[in-house]
Formats: C-alpha cells, sequence, structure tokens
DNA sequence: GGCTGACTTGACATTGTGTAAAGTTGACAT
DNA sequence: ATGTCAACTTTACACAATGTCAAGTCAGCC
C-alpha cells in the first residue's frame, strides 16, 4: 500500500480515484490533493482542470483494469449470440470499476464541453461494441426482423448504459450477478428473432 | 401570450419552464428573473432558492398538463397487456414535457438532498404505475415466469427513466412515436410469458 | 396622511475553480 | 562548494453563481 515509491502524478490519480469511488458526494480539487498529500496547486502542475484530471483518471482505470482484456473474449467469440453474452458480461462487470468516476464526469458534461467530448467518446467505443455484436447475430441471421440494425445497436447500448446499471444496483438494489443476469436475457429477448 | 394577467409568480414559473425547455444549457436565477421581467432578488421573494423553484416548476407543469388525466388511461384499462402499454404510452409521452426541468433537477440531485427528495418522490410515483401495471399482468397469468414483481417492475421503471428516453431520442435521434413503439415491444417481451 | 406589500438597487458573504507570483528545498552536475 | 533546475509550497487574487441583507421607491388603500 505504500505510496511512497509512486510518482505525484500517479498518487494523484490514485487519490482521484479512491475519493470518486469512495462515493462520498462531491469531490474537490483539495480533497483529491490532500489525498495524495500534496497541495491544491501543485495538482494544476499535473494537470491543467477538473476535467483533464477526471479524463486522466479514467484512461489511469483502463490502464490498471485492463480494459482491453476483458473486452478481447467478446471478440475472439464463435457466435453472434456468444458475443452478445460475452460483451454484456465485459462491459456490464465493468461499470461497477469506473461507476464514481462516470457519476463525476457526466455531472461536469453540462458545462464542460471538453469533458463531454471525453465521455461521449467512450461511450461511443461502448456503442461500437454493441453494433459488432448485433452485426454478428445478423451475420448469423439471429437478428429479430422488424429490427434495423442501428436501432437494435441502440437498444443495446441503452440497455448497457451508466445511469440503466446504476438505476437497477444503486437504486433497485439488484446483485452485480443479476444485473448481468437479467440484462442478458432481456437483450436476448428485445433482439433475437422469435419471441413475440 | 400576454402574460400582464399572471401573477408574478406564475410568470416566473412560466419563465423558468421556457428558458428549461428550451435546452439553452445553464438557466441561472438571473436568467430566469429577466426572462420574467423582474430583478433577481424578487425571485427570492417568491422561492427560497433554486431548488424550490425547479420543484415548484414541475408542479405547475403537472397542473397545466394535467399529468392524472394522462395517467387515468392506463388505469382503467381492462387487462394487464393494455394496462402495460397504456401506461407506457401514458408517461413515456410525458417525457419531453418535462424533460428540461428534469435534467435541471437531476444535476442538483448530487449538491441538494431536498431536490433530491422531490425528484425521487417524482420518480417513485412513476415506479408505483410501473407495479400496478406489473401486477395487473400477473393477475392475468401474463408474467413471465423466472421474473419476481419486483424484478419485473424495476425493469420497467428502468426502461422507463428520462436517462433512457433521453439516449434513445436525443442522443441516437429516434422519433418520439418510434421510441412509444419499440419501449412498447420491448417491455412485452421482457415482461411477457414466451419469448424465448 | 400614513401604512403595507411588491419590487428595486446595491453591497456583501460564500464556495469552488483556476491564475499568478515569489519563495523553499533537495538532487544533481560540474 | 556552488549553481541550477524541477517540484512543490504559500499567499493572493479573479471569477461565477447562489444566497443574504438593508435601504429605498412606488402604487393602492384605509
Amino acid at each position: 500500500m505504500s505510496s511512497e515509491a509512486l510518482s505525484t502524478r500517479t498518487r494523484i490519480l490514485k487519490s482521484a480515484w479512491d475519493l470518486l469511488e469512495s462515493g462520498a458526494g462531491k469531490t474537490r480539487m483539495s480533497d483529491i490533493a490532500k489525498a495524495a498529500g500534496i497541495s491544491r496547486q501543485a495538482v494544476y502542475l499535473h494537470f491543467p482542470n477538473r476535467a483533464e484530471l477526471l479524463i486522466a483518471t479514467t484512461r489511469y482505470i483502463d490502464e490498471v483494469k485492463d480494459v482491453d482484456a476483458r473486452l478481447a473474449a467478446s471478440r475472439s467469440a464463435p457466435s453472434g449470440e456468444a458475443r452478445l453474452e460475452a460483451f454484456i458480461a465485459a462491459w456490464g462487470n465493468y461499470i461497477p470499476e469506473i461507476y464514481g468516476v462516470a457519476c463525476a464526469l457526466m455531472a461536469l458534461e453540462d458545462s464542460d464541453p471538453e469533458a463531454r467530448l471525453a465521455w461521449d467518446g467512450r461511450m461511443t467505443a461502448v456503442r461500437e461494441g454493441c453494433a459488432a455484436a448485433v452485426t454478428a447475430l445478423q451475420r448469423d441471421g439471429m437478428l429479430q426482423e422488424g429490427l434495423s440494425p442501428e436501432e437494435a445497436t441502440d437498444l443495446l447500448w441503452v440497455q448497457l448504459s451508466v445511469p440503466v446499471w446504476e438505476q437497477l444496483v444503486k437504486t433497485c438494489g439488484w446483485s452485480q450477478a443479476r444485473y448481468i443476469e437479467l440484462t442478458t436475457q432481456t437483450a436476448r429477448r428485445a433482439l433475437l428473432p422469435g419471441g413475440r
């Protein structure tokens, strides 16, 4: 746990992550600085503003949690159905890791266009994962008729959004496992043929 | 359009509504005051703070748009399925009316516990509508097995949440009509028996 | 005439972000 | 040993937006 060996920059990122993930309401620049053991001003020597710090924090988390490796499984799935389920599991189980930072960034969206861009970029990447799964389903002839690939992608995307996870897990009290189970089931029913 | 006859309080509420609904980013107290044709301070003669003003604005909208009448249709539906569809149409078509104020209130949630309470109260009312529809389905034996009534309610509730509407209509560009169509379809597939 | 309620004007406290400038400190090179 | 450099500290301030406070205007009304 000794953060002695870590660079100041890394200590700032880690502090920001910890504080945001701890769910302790609002996290100010001064809180982060204090947690990192430096002055508030010193944070600005490493990050130009709050938005950049938050964005750098998501990148830091991606690195530590190795998001690429998590998503690789879904890319190598044999069938469209398997790909859909693997993607839901991969992204759905990643949401809790970034939830704190996601909240802070989403709260900033309105005011800071740069933060908006950064978060939108990440969400666009998720949408591309959804689109790839939908394309795989379509290739297998397993996409519901009456649903365009774009609409199917949008439906899956919204179901895998952070606010939906937040409401089901945080507000309704679902376990993470049940969230994955029912999200998978709902997505299958919404996208695959049959049903009614 | 003459707002001459309206009381100052009503003019404030109407101005707040207009500005929030116009989607013009951040709406300050001074903006609202200017739109209402009074000084910023005068607003505080009618509402103690921003949060109370926003909450009062939602109540004003409810009154003008007669939300009770809209939801009445779903309550008198004969079957569970009809009730489900009527409720989705009623609430889903009400979301665009309150979207602007909803955004402002949701943005306040973190900082203002009172605003949080007020918004949560409204959302709880929506959840009760969802629960009533699910109960009606269950009574008809039309609730998917393996889904508890609570889980079914949560699924419907999250699908009818403002963020989901926002993403599909605002971000993805769905028409309101298509949103209602596909939300209805998805809810049927998620909640009713059969499917796979 | 004088009171009252609604509103205005202007000043100020507060909170958090971000900028700016000057000083400290320790490591490292020569 | 001395000088330099980077990292960091301290202090101060500008800024936006909310909210408070006090004094003043003005119309209507008893």
